[in-house]
Order: C-alpha cells, then sequence, then structure tokens
DNA sequence: TTGTAGGCGTTATCAC
DNA sequence: GTGATAACGCCTACAA
C-alpha cells in the first residue's frame, strides 16, 4: 500500500452532480445519462461522455444515494429484524448468508433486533419502512411459529426460521426439519442399528416438546417416519425443556441406567451431545464403541468432542442467502405465503459405530 | 392480540406531510413544527395540534426519513463494517451491543461485512458514507493491528477491536488483554500456584505470538508483568499458530509429557482448553486437583467442560455498545486518537485448584 | 400565530 | 444529442 503520506482531508464537502457538469461545461441532465450508463440510448457523444468521466475523476464525485432514493423511492437496502442473535451463537452465520446475498445484488443491509418484545418489533418494522427499505426480512433465531405482525404486511416480506401460526400471504424460508430427522435415522438403520435407539430431547411416548419448537415436532416426526418404513421403533426418549448440556447429561445418565440396552442416542441438538458424552464416559462407555450418537445443527463443539460428533447441521448461511433472494424475488405483490425448505446436510464423523461392534470386546463397565 | 380480521391492505400509498396538513386544515409549515415537537416555541394553538393530530391519526402518516434526511444532512443511521462475524460466533456480540447502544440513542445500523478483503472494505465504507451515515464503526471480529483505510477518514468513525499500525486521529475500542493477562495470573498466585505454570498458545522462550493479535501479546506482558512482580516465572509455553482444540491437545500433551512438574496451564483461549483438557485426561491427570487451567474469552463451551473452566471475558457486548458511545460523543471532528480499554471481566468456575491440593493423593497416573 | 417559498441532489419529462 | 424545468417529501427563513 502507497501510503507515505499524511492522513488526508477530514470530510471534504461533497461534490454534487451539478458541480460536475458544470466542470465538465454540460447540463446536469447529460451528465446524469451518461453516469446512469444510457449514454448509447441517449445518443450523447463518446466525447462529452469522456469529459463528463474526467470531470468526475478529478473531483471524485459520489453520487448521494439518499436524494436518488428519494427521488426513485428505493433505497437499495433491506431490513433485516432479527428476534435475538445472542444465545445461539451460530446464527450470526444467518445474517452472514442475508449480507453476501445482499451484496451481490448491490443491496445493504439495515440490521435490527428486537429481543423478543412484539412492540419493538413492531416499531422497528415501521422504522425500516420510513426508510424505504425495499423490503424486510424477519428472522427468528430458532425455527418457530410466529406471529406475522401486521407491520410487515405494508411492503414485501419474509418470515426467515419461522412460519406463520395463521395463513398468510408471507413466504417462509426455513431449514428442512423433518428430511434431516430421516436422514439421522436412515443413518443409524444403515449401520445397523434397530433397536436400543433412544431420543435425548423430546419425550416419545407420550410426545412431549419444547414450547413453540418446530424443529422438536419435524425432527421427530422425520425420525419416526424413515424407522417405521424399516419397521424399526424408538425405544423411547427423554423429554427436555431446553436443550443445554446439563439437561442431556442427566437424560442420558438416566437412560443408560435403565434396565434396558442402549444402542443409539439421538440427541436433538449438538450442546445435549456435549452432556450425553458426559455420560455415557461417566458409565464407563464409549461413545461409537458402545453407543453411537447422532446429533443436530453442528455447531463448532461437534467437531471439538471425541469421537468427532456426527450431526445434521443447521444450514443457517444458506437459510439467510435463500431468504434475501426470496424477498428480491418477491416483485410488487406480497407473495404466496409459500414455505421453503432448505436441506440440511449430513456432517458425518466417528460417533456412529456399526451395530454389535463392540459386543464381542467387554464393555469396560463389565471390567470395573 | 385482538386481531380477528383478515390481512389488511397491502403497501398502501403512503401519506405525505401536505396530506396530513390539508386534512387538517393548515399550512405544512403548521404541521411539521407540530409534529417535530416545536409547537410551544411556535406558539401554535392546542386546537391547531389537535386536529393535525387526529389527521395524523386517520392516515396512519409516517414522515419519510428519506426526504429528512436529504434535508437535514444526516440519517440517523450507523454504518458497521467488520471483517468476519463468521469464524468467532460470539463475536456476534459485539454488533448486538452495537445495536443496543444505537437503538437507545434513536439510530439504526447499516451492516456489512468485508472478509477480510481491503477492497471491499474501501468499497463498503463508500457506500455507507454515500448514504449519509452519521459514523462508521471498523470492526475486527479479534483483536489485531489494522491499517486505517483512507475512506475511513472522510467521516466520523471507530475502530472496534483493533488499533491503528500508524498514528492516526481515529478513535480505537479494545479488550484491556494487559490487565486479563495480570488478572490469570493473580488467580493461580493466589490459589498459591508459584511454579510449574506453562502458557499455552505462545512460546515463551524466545517469544512467538500468533501474527497480528494484539491479544497474544498484551495477555502474557500482563502474565508476566504479575508474575514477575512477586518473583515467579514462567515454566514454559507452547507456541500454536491457530489456536484450536486440535493444537491445544497436542501441545499440553507435549507439556504433560516433558520431565518436569506440571502444576498449572494458562490457555490462551477456550478452544485451545479444550484439546488441554483432553490431553490432562489422556494423561490420567484431572484439571484442577492435578494441574490447575485458567483460559481467556469465556466462550459458551468454557461452561460446558468439567470441571468448569475458569477463563477470563471477553466482554464483546460492552465493546459493541463503547464504540457506538465514542462514535456519537464525536461531534464532528475525527477524534483524538484515543484507545478505549474495557475490562474483561473473570468468571471463576472449577478448573483452579489450590497449588498442592492433589499432592496428597496419589496422582491416578501412578495407579496405572 | 400561520403561510409562502426555496432548496437538499437526483431523476425524468419535454422541448429545442 | 442536449438543456431547461419540474418533481420526490421534508425543513425552515422569512414574510404576513
Amino acid at each position: 500500500m502507497p501510503d507515505g503520506e499524511k492522513e488526508p482531508r477530514a470530510a471534504t464537502r461533497r461534490v454534487t452532480l451539478a458541480e460536475v457538469a458544470r466542470r465538465a461545461g454540460v447540463s446536469q441532465t447529460t451528465a446524469s445519462f451518461v453516469l446512469s450508463g444510457r449514454r448509447e440510448e441517449m445518443r450523447i457523444s463518446a466525447q462529452v461522455e469522456a469529459k463528463i468521466l474526467r470531470a468526475v475523476e478529478e473531483t471524485g464525485y459520489r453520487p448521494n444515494v439518499v436524494s436518488r432514493s428519494l427521488r426513485t423511492g428505493s433505497s437499495h437496502t433491506i431490513g433485516f429484524v432479527s428476534d435475538t442473535v445472542a444465545t445461539t451463537p451460530f446464527a450470526g452465520h444467518l445474517i452472514w448468508g442475508a449480507l453476501d446475498a445482499a451484496r451481490e445484488q448491490g443491496r445493504l443491509l439495515l440490521i435490527a433486533e428486537t429481543e423478543g418484545d412484539a412492540e419493538l418489533e413492531t416499531q422497528l418494522v415501521e422504522t425500516m419502512r420510513d426508510r424505504q427499505v425495499e423490503g424486510i426480512v424477519l428472522a427468528s433465531m430458532y425455527t418457530r411459529w410466529a406471529n406475522v405482525p401486521r407491520a410487515l404486511l405494508g411492503g414485501p416480506s419474509v418470515l426467515l426460521n419461522a412460519l406463520s401460526k395463521k395463513e398468510t400471504s408471507v413466504p417462509s424460508v426455513i431449514p428442512d426439519e423433518a428430511e434431516a430427522g430421516r436422514c439421522a435415522a436412515r443413518l443409524l438403520l444403515e449401520a445397523g442399528h434397530r433397536e436400543g435407539i433412544y431420543v435425548v430431547g423430546v419425550g416419545v411416548d407420550p410426545v412431549r416438546t419444547p414450547k413453540g419448537s418446530v424443529a422438536a415436532c419435524e425432527r421427530l416426526a422425520g425420525i419416526e417416519e424413515a424407522f417405521g418404513r424399516e419397521g424399526v421403533r424408538l425405544s423411547g426418549g427423554a423429554f427436555l425443556g431446553d436443550w443445554q448440556p446439563h439437561g442431556g447429561y442427566e437424560a442420558t445418565r438416566g437412560i443408560l441406567s435403565s434396565r434396558k440396552q442402549v444402542r443409539a442416542l439421538i440427541c436433538f441438538n449438538d450442546r445435549v451431545s456435549v452432556g450425553a458424552y458426559q455420560a455415557v464416559a461417566d458409565a464407563g462407555l464409549e461413545v461409537a464403541r458402545d453407543v453411537s450418537v447422532v446429533s443436530f445443527d453442528d455447531e463448532p463443539v461437534a467437531s471439538w468432542l471425541r469421537p468427532g460428533l456426527t450431526s445434521v447441521a443447521l444450514p443457517h448461511y444458506e437459510l439467510g442467502r435463500k431468504a434475501i433472494e426470496v424477498l428480491l424475488a418477491l416483485d410488487g405483490a406480497s407473495g404466496s405465503g409459500k414455505v421453503h425448505r432448505v436441506e440440511m446436510p449430513l456432517r458425518v464423523r466417528e460417533s456412529v459405530g456399526r451395530s454389535g461392534a463392540g459386543l464381542d470386546r467387554p464393555a469396560r463397565r463389565a471390567a470395573k
């Protein structure tokens, strides 16, 4: 970087199009046409164009986007309103994907957070519309059912990671949780597991899931569907109000201490799996060899555990991208209320062993 | 929520101030004064005010912020440009803090990511200035030295989590890493540790730190200062190019397998600690009882480990807040280039044991 | 106390 | 091919 100089001008006054035109000795209109690339169309001479471009160069002219927005009605800006970015760290990838997709289409993102406050949500949506955003993405940091706030209907919008409770014209973008469930189940089936399979995170008999969690319901449905097709049934499950390591630890301990044979655990997220690993170790068993573990989300910790945790990933980045794409494809009208499901990719590591793999060796528990 | 109705009007045309004024039977000026709360000042009658407010109510008028910005020159928007939000998940808290502070002052945040691309960075900063942002926060996701891009000097700006390589007028907001180092060292001293203390993440003899990492240098300096004051010296250290679990595992294994007594580890972040825990367990030792561990960052995983990992936290949220505060306090001028250091709070868990605590019992290694 | 008029920097419509 | 001129919606000096 060739910058031997001192710091240059601080906040020099901005140059306007009028000044550029004057400097180039043409009218503002001509300058405007050239700069918006409509020279050919308007049959403006190449010489004139050159003069204008030189003036732009010399003055360091940059168009005033605010003014342009006032005139054209669009600010080339998209509003992104989320409930919380805080508790689910990698949900930041949602924003990342949205940012990338937006930038590729020449848009910037106006971001705000509601922290779950419905009134604030309405307020923020309106504040953004006041700024002439082209549309609004209303994002939830974990997949859930939500009320579509009235304010959202005032213009183009998309629900990200959320489904409307009622019929609505607002489209949704969510991960394909049911398929993820099937995927996890198939993985176990392929490894030869047909019994001693437990779910950790939801109750199974009767079914009991954390309130409002789309993921819980759809994952379970997918799991049971894939197993059912092969005549396999879950041996049980443990409901957890929230999916954190401590709960996963306790639940897994409970399952392991029951009289039944435990061959595989389907943990409903990676944090639960962290607890499950600890409980398995405490019982003198080994993950994969004695107890297979499949998980969901694929947070970074999944790759830190040993053996590496096989997990069906939340496609945060892709979700973010998709939301912007859907929004920008929503020309004018509010959309069809279509639900777009994004595939959750399987990340295979080492936590699933073949059924029976550990049977020929004595379990460590026996050795104690 | 009382909403038995169907979805209401989609994107009704926006009402202007002129319409409100006409409807209220007053001039636009009067309406404008009332709505900007200058009724008293302009001595406008309460009746007139009421008429105007009613018209606003009836029409659902919302001011066009774009137009206002064009007129006033400020968009009540702050630009937040970061290098990556991706790799360091909890850095999202930086954004969260900034978002909160901005909203409290009636500002919205325009966010963008450079992914480390300097050209893109310049471009984004300029794009934001084109939108008349009040100022720009240039954020780095881990504390480092950075070049201040020229584009930043065109208006108010703040470096977040970064220090300028050269003298500059742009102020910085960074975590107080040196004090964090002292804090970690003091904690070990108070637990009675005076020897067998190793750092994991940086080399110590000769000193070797990951390129560009302010944290590495300042943490180490703080540690050595606090120890030096008590006549204590580090027994050694292991340099790591990046601070991930795998490296932490290998480094710790190396340290433990050396002939020397190992009593305490200062891991340079929590991921390194994850690896260290695994290596300690593999050696048949126990964290806290046999080997104390102190760490930095306080990522969520710190509380998931067992025993819970004591860590000096990166105050992401506070950093984000502070950056906005500093920026908004920067009236007009570019600022003094002052460096604001934010305290890193210590989160005490169970990974530090008293020196000698494990000595009366046989170490598990011996029992093998 | 209220109204008129000009301008912020663009874009777009029409004459020339 | 080019140049006045009028919006876009709001703010505010100044006039009444």
